[in-house]
DNA sequence: CCGAGGAGTTACAACTTCTAACGAACACGA
DNA sequence: TCGTGTTCGTTAGAAGTTGTAACTCCTCGG
């Protein structure tokens, strides 16, 4: 990393720091007000430099907003890695790090779990990173004990048969009806605790997360 | 309804049809590109007035916003209320209607759980509203025969000192936590589903709708 | 019938994204 | 060392947006 920045022209390398600026600028502002609330003047304004000149780093509000989705997706993928190689597969650690990866900045959860626009579909690179989170949870769940009663279900068989985003992994329908189990139900818990639906309800979110992850690791000992 | 409309005067009834077709149009935007899209301009140019026309209508795009919003909420909640009213307290008849709601329009799926803007506090009136549409599902948890192995998990204690959400409501702390868990995880599949995540992964995303409930009304039987 | 108030208009301010054209600074090769 | 050419940042401007102010006109109600 040292190296490959050295190497560069200054120029090339002026252009990176400014980008990363315009991105750290960018992101204090979606954590502040949202996403829709980004503008490029108001960037622009606070590096001391007037609207336009951006364009020469992004090619506008929509690029800029990919890029920092991209960057979100980036970096949920490597923290859940990062987590798996340092505890091993464990779906419990993984979860953990997925909601503190949440709490640490809500809008970038929603950057890549919120509202999408209509028309959109994300670049090709963005959903490989998608699919790399996806095989560190699917590795985390082929690890998982299997729980006493594992009878396939109904979904199994269906499973069985359409899985085509898990064709490089090895792991039997049951593992995988239980990572898309762990991922739908984190995310649920996550999304409504971020979004603020939890407030005023009396319970700690956190408590909840942990039930539910509980139910997922261990539906039998978990009384 | 008939009567409440025909005793107003000339000028309220053109109001209030005025409004009408102000949200109508607004609700085509919003299913069209998201509420984030939503132009004032673009609504009045389509009803064939002048922009400025509609802020005798509406205090501006955010109140317009909020009433769409709250339309959102009470439309869920008389939804969920009807088929409670028709089927009884019977969750997965309401699982199947939350799931033919959200599916009828996402986009008004997401103007109710979707990304929150930071700053925003909902009126109180709509937080009421979704304290009715938790009403209705605790009355269908609590009609839910209690599964064989239910012992008092750790939420469950905590649930039993913290449940300001259902103070009015007798439902032991194992009901209040089902509930949750049936809120968190059809909500977790439903908004995965309607943002695209399942897309290009090759199951179908109503079995796994269908595998989650079945978790739900019966962990046993289920296999 | 006539006045008061509501509805819709245009004009305007202050934003936004984004394009075009220009000048200045800088890195690089001869 | 000295052009030269690329790149950066600028201003100007078009085409949007939300929202306010002032004015006209019509209509409803006493």
């Amino acid at each position: 990393m040292t190296e490959a920045e050295a190497t560069k022209s200054p120029r090339e390398r002026y252009r990176a720091q400014v980008r990363a600026e315009i991105k750290a600028r960018a992101w204090e502002q979606i954590a502040a007000a949202g996403a829709s609330a980004l503008s490029l003047n108001a960037i622009a304004k606070q590096m001391g430099m007037s609207g336009p000149a951006l364009y020469r780093y992004f090619g506008g509000r929509d690029e800029l907003i990919t890029e920092l989705v991209r960057d979100a997706y980036r970096s949920l993928a490597d923290t859940l890695r990062a987590t798996a190689a340092e505890h091993g597969p464990d779906v419990t650690a993984l979860a953990h790090a997925l909601r503190a990866w949440a709490l640490a900045d809500p809008q970038r959860y929603f950057l890549v779990y919120g509202t999408p626009v209509p028309g959109y579909h994300a670049p090709d690179d963005i959903t490989a990173i998608a699919a790399e989170t996806m095989a560190t949870l699917l590795d985390a769940c082929a690890a998982l004990p299997a729980p006493p009663d594992d009878a396939a279900t109904p979904f199994d068989e269906h499973l069985a048969s359409h899985r085509a985003w898990a064709a490089g992994h090895p792991a039997p329908p049951a593992t995988l009806r239980r990572a898309l189990a762990f991922w739908t139900r984190m995310h649920g818990v996550l999304s409504l605790e971020l979004a603020g639906h939890f407030t005023g309800m009396g319970f700690d979110p956190e408590h909840l997360f942990a039930a539910e992850l509980d139910a997922l690791t261990g539906p039998s000992e978990a009384g």
